[in-house]
DNA sequence: ACCTGAACACCGTTCAAGT
DNA sequence: ACCTGAACACCGTTCAAGT
């Protein structure tokens, strides 16, 4: 058998972990995957069209099973780590996902299971649909950071001694104080703070009727 | 006079608004400035370093100067909603912002009034941060799709029936619900629906005292 | 149906040499 | 100090031709 199209998803995962987003070619992938240069072509018409494939594919599983007694905003915290670990374990993994338009499988399966979990939670449609735009944004934004920083060269120490020499304690006071904090040394309990500020924030409007 | 930083900066930008970030390249950019291809690397040391000045540039005047009066809420929804607008106003803004490394003058004088806010507030220097950072990510993210969507062929109408057609009623059926609210009819409350959830958030941390 | 070989139209970056 | 000319080492994509 020649080549399947799950094949070309894996080898680019595979070689996404390998190399990293900048230098995923798809002349490395046929390399990679034992084949000439345009072979790849006739599984996917596009770059674009592999990416959002291995995209999707990272999304396998985040898509919550609804149990049964959980309370809707556990069921929500418990989905944003799921996409959370699910981007982190990949390299690059969140700014793939970035560059990646939505109507995919397993993308749509986690925006439905966000959404129902908060429509039973009492908000409106429209709310629900940008509740879990806020929740998507920040989850995305935040697992971009987590690796960048993870993926600077010595692990980021350069980057860091490059801030605290741009932090000038006169124009940026309350940064410069913060300096310790910023250095990210607690990854997934600062992950847990902003997301714990959104569902504050929506069950703020889960409690009260809103006009 | 020859050619200045500056000068290569504002080509950069307006090329962008131009062509988009797709299609910036050094050559097309030289090509505007009406200079040979390598003239750009006397005053930029590389491509990123350019955007870098760029994403800074755009970030003019966002870090609020402070307000005697105003609430806190109020500054740091103002100073979110200048950040958006900002980045609003180029092609692809978030994307170039969001491309970009940290320790800039702007970015910088935004972190600073953001951070500087939320501590006078009550936050402690942790929170403050995180908090801040949950706050960034929320713009950054929504006006990229924000910009993603406006960029679409035909304004994303094509997308949309895309969409739409992938929205199976029995797979998601709270999305195919949603369907009239994901078509985006009224970004900028959409964006202030997400920034008070957040904000809602705060309050909540600045009233109670946290462990 | 699936892949090779080879080309097309580009890129970012470097650097001797000019002015 | 600032730019030109020309090259180096790549890209994504296409497509006739092979099997």
């Amino acid at each position: 058998m020649r080549l399947t199209r799950d094949q070309v998803v894996t080898g680019g995962l595979d070689l996404l972990d390998e190399v990293g987003l900048d230098k995923l070619t798809m002349r490395r992938l046929a390399a990679a995957l034992g084949v000439q240069n345009g072979a790849t072509y006739w599984h996917f018409p596009s770059k674009q069209a592999l990416l959002e494939a291995m995209a999707d594919r990272m999304l396998d599983g985040v898509a919550a099973a609804p149990e049964p007694g959980v309370p809707w905003d556990e069921r929500i915290t418990e989905t944003a780590h799921r996409l959370r670990r699910a981007l982190l374990a990949r390299r690059d993994g969140a700014r793939v996902f970035a560059g990646v338009f939505f109507p995919l499988p397993n993308a749509l399966a986690y925006g439905e299971s966000m959404n129902a979990t908060l429509r039973e939670a009492g908000l409106t449609s429209r709310d629900a649909v940008w509740a879990v735009d806020a929740l998507t944004y920040y989850v995305v934004g935040h697992v971009a950071e987590e690796q960048l920083a993870a993926a600077l060269p010595d692990g980021g120490r350069p980057a860091a001694a490059r801030l605290n020499a741009a932090l000038d304690p006169q124009q940026y006071p309350t940064l410069h104080a913060a300096a310790g904090d910023v250095a990210v040394p607690h990854p997934r309990e600062h992950f847990s703070y902003g997301l714990d500020l959104l569902l504050t924030g929506i069950r703020a409007r889960v409690g009260g009727s809103t006009p």
